[in-house]
DNA sequence: TGTTAGAATTTTATCGTTAGAATTCAAAGT
DNA sequence: ACTTTGAATTCTAACGATAAAATTCTAACA
């Protein structure tokens, strides 16, 4: 591969020359440009970023870490990141953390080492405390869907607790008032303020929260198979069930129908992020939308601007969920 | 951040001891090991990683070009690949092609001038002579899902022929022979092999292949709802309806019911993907597995082998489909 | 004790680029 | 014609590591 060097002696001028063409910023007369980028041509010339990185002390690559590279979830966020920095020449390096602790440091570690100029976290099981001594650090850190005490500006964040009460909200308006609730892990912020925004639901309609009808799921379909299972065999009344994500949801209509159970009718479910199945389920999913691409935008503008400079960067921190109603909860007054 | 420079002042030892003890393969006494250790560890010292690959040549870096970020099929696929090569301590430069042969080009560009050391493409829309032209160049590139024609050895593909056959095979013998096919964009290789193989299965049945209930389809949910409504509209009977993926199954099946159909008994409807989405569906969807995951973890392992001279790597070239049998489709007899 | 082989270590050049200082150039002002 | 000035360009030293050649050390052997 042609190096700047040979491209400055077949133009006729020198290294920094071409450099200067390179990037695009400073002035280089019309005439020379040309030469170069002539030559360039030719030679088929193609910059070493690993140089470029070197030489100037910024890799043009942002680390992402996010639970999994599968799921529905994730994928909208990283598809949102990569496209706007990808529209900007910037280029992502993803890894996972598994939502263990020790797998998001080490993951952590893993970008920090390859010399992103900045990194988005998607973690869930690093504590607060971690993350803020991270951002003391010389590496810029931003955060998905989560915020951090103190660092709001590095945040892109969903109002979870609003969405749990508006799912709750919308299943109480509909008549229902035994609902059972699926949660998320419990260690995950997410799941902790959408339970939140649940109870504060059931507070505001005087209704209390029972322990026996509240379940710790997953965030996978087996959380809301075995939630739901536990509910069935302890023999309680419900008539509505709530699960913190739509994978929980699926799994629960899924295992409800293996129980004979007619949905809606028997139950009604409503779930958490309207991904892209939650309108294939059978009953269509209701559920609350979490506008996870948008944001994943939102994370990689807010990188373009702090890092990279970029004018003109509108920067929305904070999301708010909407309800998607569709076939799976109904009326029952 | 201290560089490799400082560690060896500290440590009273050259550069070059430093960096052999950092690249454990080459002979450092204890002795001066633990007083490199020691400082290192003191100095809080990483590697830049930048720096050694411009000095070494390698970036231990593989790049990834799929179609999308988002979808239950890439997310496996990109899962199984990066879980290999991060345990081989190296890292994954993801970006996506959006099968635009344009885009898929341009992805193809951004990976090489990142000096990936291998790139693993999963691309729909470039042409095979692009393909073969490309790998005479000096990057290695591997390919998932796709063979191509004298590359045999850079591929890690799904015998999809047989995949189409199975599923066709196995709707015939319930009894069905009055079958509407619900093609992937007939560009992609993957829908043409699983479309042959649909046909060798009519074909050895003695069942005409008919135009008029055929569809093309996109791979995603509208596909399999524009292509059942389109066949419904054109009121031909037929009792079977195969789709070339899972997604558009979905699609299918969601529409159907919106249309007064009682799945499976009015249709039978069978998917290919086997995506952890099909057993959700409702009838739980027949499908094809396609081991996309084991695929991604073969393909790094095949860069692990030829790439990083990784040694015990056990390298499977062709997957075989099998058929899930759910709930999907009925007999007919 | 003097050689010598092999291990351990250091020296030095290099990877391909950027960035700031230094220089040259060209047009304008006096 | 002679500065002056600012633009265009070149020079040179990094950036932080690796790798091959050169050197020093160590211990074993004659």
């Amino acid at each position: 591969m042609a190096t700047i060097y040979e491209v400055s002696k077949l133009a006729g001028v020198s290294l920094a020359t071409v450099s200067r063409v390179i990037n695009k910023n400073s002035r280089v007369s019309d005439k020379t440009r040309l030469k170069v980028q002539d030559a360039m041509k030719e030679l088929g010339y193609r910059p070493n970023s690993i140089a470029q990185s070197l030489a100037s002390n910024r890799s043009n690559s942002v680390g992402i870490l996010v639970s999994e590279l599968h799921g529905p979830f994730f994928g909208q966020m990283m598809a949102g990141i990569e496209a706007e920095l990808r529209a900007a020449g910037k280029h992502v390096i993803i890894t996972c953390g598994h939502s263990e602790e020790d797998k998001e440091k080490d993951g952590i570690e893993f970008l920090i080492s390859r010399n992103c100029d900045a990194i988005i976290l998607h973690v869930e099981a690093v504590s607060d405390a971690y993350l803020i001594d991270l951002c003391k650090g010389k590496m810029p850190v931003y955060f998905m869907s989560r915020l951090v005490e103190g660092l709001n500006d590095n945040c892109i964040s969903l109002d979870n607790e609003l969405g749990g009460y508006l799912a709750t909200q919308s299943v109480l308006e509909q008549g229902h008032s035994a609902i059972a609730y699926i949660a998320g892990p419990e260690f995950k912020a997410d799941s902790k303020d959408r339970l939140a925004g649940h109870k504060r639901a059931l507070a505001d309609n005087n209704i209390a929260f029972s322990d026996t009808l509240y379940f710790e799921g997953d965030f996978k379909e087996t959380g809301g198979s075995d939630g739901l299972k536990c509910f069935i065999e302890s023999k309680q009344e419900f008539s509505a069930l709530i699960c913190a994500n739509d994978e929980m949801a699926s799994g629960a209509i899924t295992y409800g129908r293996e129980q004979g159970l007619s949905l809606p009718k028997d139950l009604s479910i409503i779930g958490f992020d309207n991904i892209i199945f939650a309108r294939h389920t059978y009953p269509k999913l209701t559920t609350i939308d979490n506008p996870v691409n948008l944001m994943g935008h939102m994370a990689a503008k807010l990188v373009l601007k702090n890092i990279y400079k970029q004018k003109d960067m509108s920067i929305t921190h904070s999301f708010e969920p909407t309800l998607i109603t569709r076939d799976s909860v109904i009326n029952k007054t």
